[in-house]
DNA sequence: CAAAAATATTAGGAATACCTAAATCTTTAT
DNA sequence: ATAAAGATTTAGGTATTCCTAATATTTTTG
């Protein structure tokens, strides 16, 4: 069983790895801020675990599961903390803070769904979110939907974090189903249909909005 | 220092001093899937932390700190399983796990700012949030209905995940219309109208159901 | 190329949280 | 009222994860 502690040496030594090469007892101790006693017994664990390569006074280095999980965990505290300042509204500091435990505990179907919402250009490759995460997602706008289909949400555009937010308290969460009712001429606001109720958007903020193409 | 074991024990613990005046060893131990043993191991270490007044034999109750601790992580739990549902598209099962796991992790901040996203209907006093929170949804359990009336279903109370389950699983989910139909004398169980139905349930499973105060 | 310095590991413990089995206390039922 | 049943606690262990002090290995440097 790998515990929230496991994860978080796994991902000391992928950052050690991606930044050094290798990854040395003492550096895993001062990043840990841990005795460097604990650190070669939880290696020796790590290893029995088949998580890492591990060679007494030679460092360590992951073995591809111990990678994958790394990289899972490491994926999910780049979700989170993006979350936690687009949407939550948390300084940078404080969100890492907050993110170095809930990448333990987010789930994959949570942490693909944040990332639909804050569907900012900036991680790329993640493991958890597979081809549709961040980056090149396809979608349509929601002001350019033609009136009448039902699309599903897809994901909101970071741009802006007060408008986010305010798009959210509205109800366009992704996921949910949503039609164009009616659209005025030039820039007014756009009518949708969502749930029981109709909507009324601005452009501007309706180009936030990506639903699914199709 | 106060784990987020012990956090888990003293919600425990809270939970069922609302429902049964009193935590019994045994009860806890049930809950939380452990030995009695172990149960009464941490009893003391939580009453030798001030959380709880233990007394041999006799079961255990919270003490001021305890359950202001106690009700803080409940609101959390809240807080979050509500946000995993209306924002982050989980079904109530899936949230309601995931939100036993961020309870013990949730800033009060994170939580507050959630309740800002979720909560501007429902409002009252919530440890975390002071008085704009949705703890104030909370209003009449389902035992406690007026035979005729209909209400619709406000939430379901962290108790026990499997009753949660059941009794999602049986349709008592938040926001569909009920009504009560009759109630047998004593501890028999109650009928309920719902949809097109009749739906007979335990008094303390309807216990854990809450609609709106109309 | 050794000795000193730096690094890493082993040894022996501590704290938390869990378990089973046995003992003890309380409740229930005859 | 008392013995059986039920609930709770004690005793004796295990597994994790951490620590300090002592030991071993590698690297550096005079």
């Amino acid at each position: 069983m790998v515990t929230g502690n496991r994860e978080d040496y796994l991902l000391r030594i992928l950052r050690l790895t991606e930044a050094e090469g290798v990854a040395k007892t003492t550096d895993i101790a001062a990043l840990m801020n841990v005795s460097a006693a604990s650190v070669t017994e939880m290696l020796r664990v790590l290893a029995q675990d088949g998580l890492i390569i591990y060679k007494k006074y030679r460092g360590v280095s992951l073995t591809p599961e111990g990678m994958a999980m790394a990289k899972r965990i490491s994926d999910k505290h780049q979700i989170a903390e993006r979350f936690l300042m687009d949407v939550l509204n948390k300084d940078q500091g404080a969100a890492h803070e907050e993110a170095c435990k809930m990448e333990h505990i987010l789930s994959d179907e949570s942490a693909k769904n944040m990332c639909r919402i804050i569907g900012a250009a900036e991680v790329t490759e993640c493991d958890v979110c597979g081809s549709d995460c961040l980056k090149n997602r396809s979608g349509v706008q929601l002001n350019r939907l033609p009136v009448g289909g039902e699309r599903k949400i897809s994901y909101l555009k970071c741009d802006d974090h007060e408008k986010i937010r305010k798009l959210i308290a509205i109800g366009f969460v992704p996921g949910r189903s949503i039609s164009l009712v009616s659209r005025t001429t030039n820039n007014g606001p756009i009518i949708f249909r969502m749930g029981e109720s109709n909507i009324a958007l601005d452009q501007d903020l309706a180009s936030l909005v990506f639903v699914d193409t199709e």
